[in-house]
DNA sequence: TCTGGGGTCCTAGGACCC
DNA sequence: TCTGGGGTCCTAGGACCC
């Protein structure tokens, strides 16, 4: 373990939401709710005032409409959250070459490897935690940030949780297992609903019941590496390295449907819409896949994958719409499909595209008559505009949609440092311009 | 009217090979 | 007639994370 407090993590608090709210300045200080607005939509974002209303990630959205029903539901913005987020990744940056992104809202960072390393005392790291907020904030249109900063991964995260939201919590060397004994097992990585059952038969509740186990008993209950991994958290010994340019293993695109599909033909040309997103994500990153995968969920929520790997690789749309359609035409399609997804992953650096792959593939495939073209389009599912989606008026200048039905839109014409009038057009208006 | 989308890592069994 | 023992690759499913 690393004797100094050298592990920095950084946690954008309700980050969309606050994004929501900064671009929207009619929505500080309210419940805020970003996520899927459809029938079967998730919260992916509350604000802290939502989730006063015990609004939460992940939860149905239609749950959240009944438990906050006066909040805003807003559809994401995710360009402007990317943007927002490469701002704050070029702060830590800038502090450490060594900063690995866990998503668009988290990172660590190792401040042992920074140019300038604060000095790892209680009061330095203090001051420099309140630097690096204001000048997130600053860089930001005032995001606030939440920092943990301990002698490992583990406990700099652990830190951060436990001063959220707008804090900065130091665990100081030596006091790790102090600080985590009483907590509940929960918090640590790994810890899901399953295993916290599985501990909890174990009486198993806090971090403190979790040390007295035996790697044995451990590895039994859990398997042999989860069984290690959480002994040794247990003792906050966490030996992981911050990794900047981790290489990513898999890419895939999935859709959940409003209603379920039980059309072949429909599937078809959705698997293939997919698969070209797919492959041009592969290509984005230069990449060269060789196992293809697809994913259905059935109306109970049974989820089946199903998956072959070629003996070449490829970037290729119609390789891997031939292979997926191929896996779906042997699937069992009856009773419908609430989801349908196509990834690949087994990456290699150059093509070695072997020709009768294609062939072979339709081949397979040919059970299912080709009733849809290569060009069809499939419908589109996501209509353009969405609540919270920023819009431009030739008279009224930008706003965002309030909400929209009946053929009409209604608007809010307000940006970070403008106020403006709330008015309704027509869907189709000509003066209004959807941006992004 | 339950339950997103993008990932990572692990397990377990079978094929195959030496 | 009683059938080792590893190692690797592949597939499918599941837990978990944000």
């Amino acid at each position: 373990m690393r004797a100094e407090a050298s592990v920095l993590h950084l946690d954008l608090d309700a980050f969309f939401a606050s994004v929501e709210q900064r671009d929207k300045p009619s929505l500080r200080g309210k419940p805020v709710v970003v996520g899927g607005l459809g029938r079967r939509g998730v919260v992916s974002t509350a604000s802290y005032e939502a989730r006063v209303f015990g609004v939460h990630s992940a939860m149905p959205m239609h749950e959240a409409r009944r438990l906050a029903p006066n909040a805003a539901f807003l559809s994401g913005r995710y360009a402007k959250y990317r943007e927002t987020s490469a701002v704050v990744m070029g702060i830590l940056r800038s502090i450490s070459p060594l900063v690995e992104p866990l998503s668009l809202d988290e990172a660590f960072v190792d401040l042992a490897a920074a140019a300038d390393p604060p000095a790892f005392d209680a009061e330095s790291l203090t001051e420099f935690g309140a630097e690096l907020k204001s000048a997130v904030a600053k860089a930001t249109g005032g995001i606030s940030a939440s920092l943990g900063i301990g002698t490992s991964k583990f406990i700099a995260k652990l830190a951060t949780e436990l001063g959220k939201p707008d804090g900065c919590r130091i665990v100081a060397p030596g006091t790790e297992v102090e600080t985590i004994a009483p907590l509940n097992v929960g918090v640590i990585p790994g810890v899901g609903p399953v295993t916290r059952d599985k501990l909890a038969r174990l009486g198993v509740r806090t971090v403190a019941d979790l040390q007295q186990l035996s790697p044995a008993e451990l590895n039994r209950e859990l398997g042999q590496a989860h069984g290690t991994g959480l002994h040794a958290l247990a003792f906050a010994r966490d030996e992981r390295a911050v990794e900047p340019d981790r290489e990513s293993k898999s890419i895939s695109v999935e859709d959940t449907f409003e209603d379920d599909i039980s059309d072949r033909a429909e599937l078809r040309a959705i698997t293939e819409r997919h698969a070209r997103l797919v492959a041009n994500r592969v290509r984005e990153a230069r990449l060269f896949a060789r196992t293809i995968s697809i994913k259905i969920r059935r109306p109970d929520f049974s989820t089946v994958t199903r998956s072959r790997t070629l003996h070449g690789a490829t970037d290729r749309a119609e390789v891997i719409a031939a292979q997926a359609h191929a896996l779906l035409a042997a699937l069992d399609l009856g009773g419908g499909v609430r989801l349908l997804g196509v990834g690949v992953s087994g990456f290699a650096g150059s093509a070695q595209e072997e020709l009768f792959e294609l062939a072979d593939a339709s081949a397979v495939g040919e059970t299912d008559t080709q009733t849809t073209s290569w060009e069809e389009t499939p419908r589109r599912r996501v209509p353009t505009l969405q609540p919270g989606a920023d819009v431009r008026h030739t008279h009224y200048g930008q706003g965002w949609v309030w909400g929209t039905g009946l053929g009409r839109v209604t608007v809010r014409f307000e940006t970070v440092d403008t106020v403006g009038p709330i008015k309704t057009f027509a869907i189709d208006d000509p003066e209004l311009e959807l941006l992004d």
